[in-house]
DNA sequence: CTCACTGCAAAGGTTTTGCAGTGGG
DNA sequence: CCCACTGCAAAACCTTTGCAGTGAG
């Protein structure tokens, strides 16, 4: 993604436009793989070395608030991040930190419609989130 | 839950009895909210105050490998622990701490038919978790 | 008896905070 | 211009680790 679509991003949600948060938001959609905050410092250090680590971890505060990125959960508690706002789950590989994007809309309708159906005692569903785990199959045959 | 159930459930799984343990185990299971350690250090330093925050650590990833207890993962990068282990999944109250068990074959049903039927390229499923995020609802009227 | 477990305290890793200085709108 | 944002460094927070001493089997 250009510079100027993400400059437009902040924009649209009214934020102010720094090169700080540029090069984080450039960063969540460059490393694409659910990085921790230690990635993005790391992948924006290269270009610009003195960004601080309390700056960007305000910075991704601030974006999810603005709900321009969301949080992804790790069973280590180490954050991880994610540009991608569409409907969307994740695949968890067991002991490894990969964590895939699961896209699925029958799979999100299957659940929005039971939730439609059967109601939970005092409790409005906003989301639902699917962990997925579990390994990578390499099929040899077939 | 008694003392002699709990000292079952170590002896079964082949785990050394010692009071601590117990100690760790009671406190899951009478917080029964989804304690964090720090919950269950309070809880048990009541009675037993020289108990060591390494060791309630370290009790808890024991109980963890032996699946006597299940890690829910938070959005703030705290863990918290449920001694529950049938299949269920957690209501998540947004803008409170509290997380609450959901029970529901139906539905648990319904994903794990769904993924008989439509695999996942190259990925066994071991476990399908669900968090499902809203907020309580008091009704009125109705 | 013996090895695994405990208590203690220090260290580790991630995230937050406070504050003075800077720069975007 | 002014307030919000940044850089820096310290602190807070949760969790892990190392080691000497203890106790369960």
């Amino acid at each position: 993604m250009n510079a100027n679509a993400i400059k437009e991003i902040l924009v649209q949600k009214g934020l102010k436009v720094t090169p700080q948060r540029m090069a984080v938001l450039d960063a969540i959609y460059e490393l694409h793989n659910h990085p921790t905050a230690d990635d993005i410092i790391g992948f924006i250090k290269e270009k610009y070395p003195n960004i601080a680590i309390g700056t960007v971890y305000k910075i991704l505060e601030i974006f999810f608030e603005n709900k321009i990125i969301r949080k992804v959960e790790t069973e280590k508690g180490i954050m991880r991040y994610d540009g991608i706002l569409e409907n969307h789950h994740h695949l968890y590989f067991a002991e490894s930190d990969r964590i895939e994007d699961y896209f699925d809309d029958e799979l999100s309708n299957l659940i929005t419609n039971y939730f439609e159906k059967k109601e939970i005692p005092n409790f409005k569903i906003k989301d639902v989130k699917l962990q997925i785990i579990g390994n990578f199959l390499n099929k040899k045959i077939q």
